[in-house]
DNA sequence: CTGTTAGCGCATTCAA
DNA sequence: TTGAATGCGCTAACAG
């Protein structure tokens, strides 16, 4: 039987109320009894049920999770991961409050914050916009001792506990390391589409993109990044405008969302085979050009993972307890077809 | 609140043993009462809190881990996970044993599972060996009720409840469509390099392998397999032998373990740069191999998530719960030096 | 400063 | 077939 705290009790010879003052190191021991009792845990190897414990101080956890609304496919698909953590976590004392706020917008954004910090839950999650009244905003919340955690795009300068995403610099530096190797000697530039240059994930990924393009392919030419606003029309229109100017054009990265747009040009255009495209996120239309063949690789970030994740963290920083970074890093994942997983998305 | 087992019990106008009973559906109660006590349960939306019912069971869940003896650093690896969870699981009434055996031993390991099922854990993980006797000791351990779920190599005939492992035919499918893209027009033959024929995951590799490089890159010459049984001196030697018959040799995919050997020879024949390897799994040597350049690609399957994975269906598939599939399928990390984890391993 | 007591939400005797 | 009472391991008033 494992110890108990009647156990360590007994063993030093106090009550259970001094036990558990000095397990949860509360005022009023005196530091020869405080020792006693320490000694008794020592020595029986006691180690507390976290069970038990939370059912005794009737904890329970309320999380808020801030998204932005609109028609992502990955926001969406954010979405449906957060409603399949609140069901699942029904049972275990956890309770989930979903909001969306309009995209890209950073007043917005701070006021859905503001607001959260009136429910006073344990934990916000929030996709970030990087702007300075988001920052305060998260200031706030984290002032009135709520935890917050930053989702899929972070917000650097902010005092928030955690991020819960994948690093968009080495993402960026896998997809051109992939398109260099993957052009091999094949002649013709490449062309860069980003959503937009405002959102820190886009930044990051470009900067990650031309840095190993110019280190490790610095003949190849890469074309001036266009913005397609995340908008699948925009993209087609973009994309098809850089195929008929450059119609040698030998690789395409993706960087932002449309994807839709980006396989509707390469294939109207019959270049799906010729032009090597890698984009971002799994989604059902991204999986089924992979599979046909119009995009060669995707780089995708695990929903799944990084909500239960960011649910994890938060409820270890809500009790003040330590967090393994090494098992919260979200990785990026590299599709091929081969590799694809057959489930969902 | 949530509501609780009281809250029903006044709701039915029943007690709490009766409500007990429909909750955990034992006989004893009349059609009709058990009829308004699931009314009650659905019109007060219960769900029951599973903390506090385990403890009210005392429930402990005693875990088996049974892994292959031997240097293999993957496999090590692996029992360091395992001994970092269980000091995680300490305070979670879990508890957790690890046995290692001799590898590829058939008969060693049956024996490991037969005393396994005389000490009655609710659980055993066991990295497979296909053989026989092996599946009548897994038959034997699932008749008494026990969990089984078979890690990183799988034992199919056998009635498992899980496997923790990746597709080693996907695995080797992307391995294949990497080589072909990687190599591009380059001559040259590919090698390939298992550890052994007999182990089924390495058969299901190369199976993956050869397919896509059949498929889709039909010019390009297969060699013959050779058997480095996962020993670095004769994978050395076997590499070195090949890049002498083989001037031109574009690739090698080494599918088992052993790569300080892969390594050693590319690196003695100043054939780092111009050989593509594509190795599997991430251990400090491969880490080290990646980022200097001399291997190309590491194929990885991630020792923590396996861990976790498995300790989590042992515990579901005990307590008779479903698993959700899809939340503990194992992915194939593909690794390229610029999107290597900083941490361990 | 320290001890007593009464639950948290549920499961399980033992009676009725 | 049903109900009352007790306890799992821990926390939290409230006394002393």
């Amino acid at each position: 039987m494992r110890p108990t705290v009647h156990d360590i009790a007994a063993e030093a010879g106090v009550s259970l109320a001094t036990v558990d003052r000095v397990l949860n190191n509360r005022p009023g021991v005196r530091a020869v009894t405080r020792g006693k009792v320490e000694q008794a845990i020592a020595t029986l190897g006691y180690v507390r049920d976290v069970a038990a414990a939370n059912l005794a101080k009737g904890r329970g956890y309320s999380l808020n999770f801030i998204l932005p609304a609109g028609e992502n496919s990955f926001m969406r698909g954010l979405e449906a991961e957060v409603r399949a953590a609140k069901a699942h976590l029904a049972s275990e004392r956890t309770e989930i409050t979903i909001r969306c706020v309009p995209a890209f917008d950073a007043s917005a954004l701070a006021d859905a914050l503001a607001e959260a910090r009136r429910q006073r839950p344990a934990g916000v999650a929030v996709v970030a916009v990087d702007a300075p009244e988001v920052v305060r905003a998260v200031e706030e919340l984290r002032q009135e001792g709520i935890a917050v955690v930053t989702l899929v795009s972070d917000l650097p300068g902010s005092t928030r506990d955690h991020f819960a995403g994948v690093d968009n610099i080495a993402a960026g530096r896998t997809a051109g390391n992939l398109m260099g190797r993957f052009l091999g000697d094949r002649a013709g530039p490449v062309a860069v589409v980003a959503g937009s240059m405002l959102v820190r994930d886009h930044r990051e990924r470009l900067e990650g993109f031309q840095a190993v393009m110019h280190e490790c392919f610095e003949t190849r030419l890469l074309l001036p990044v266009v913005e397609g606003q995340d908008d699948a029309a925009l993209v087609e229109k973009l994309v098809g405008g850089l195929i008929e100017r450059h119609p040698d054009l030998a690789g395409i990265y993706s960087l932002g969302a449309g994807n839709r747009g980006l396989v509707a040009a390469l294939e109207k255009a019959g270049k799906a085979e010729a032009v090597c495209a890698i984009a971002h996120e799994l989604t059902p239309h991204s999986r089924a050009a992979l599979l046909s063949g119009t995009i060669d690789v995707l780089l995708n970030q695990d929903a799944g993972h990084e909500i239960r994740s960011a649910i994890r963290v938060l409820k270890a920083k809500a009790d003040g307890l330590p967090v393994i970074e090494a098992q919260e890093r979200i990785r990026i994942d590299i599709f091929l077809k081969d590799n694809l997983p057959n489930g969902q998305a």
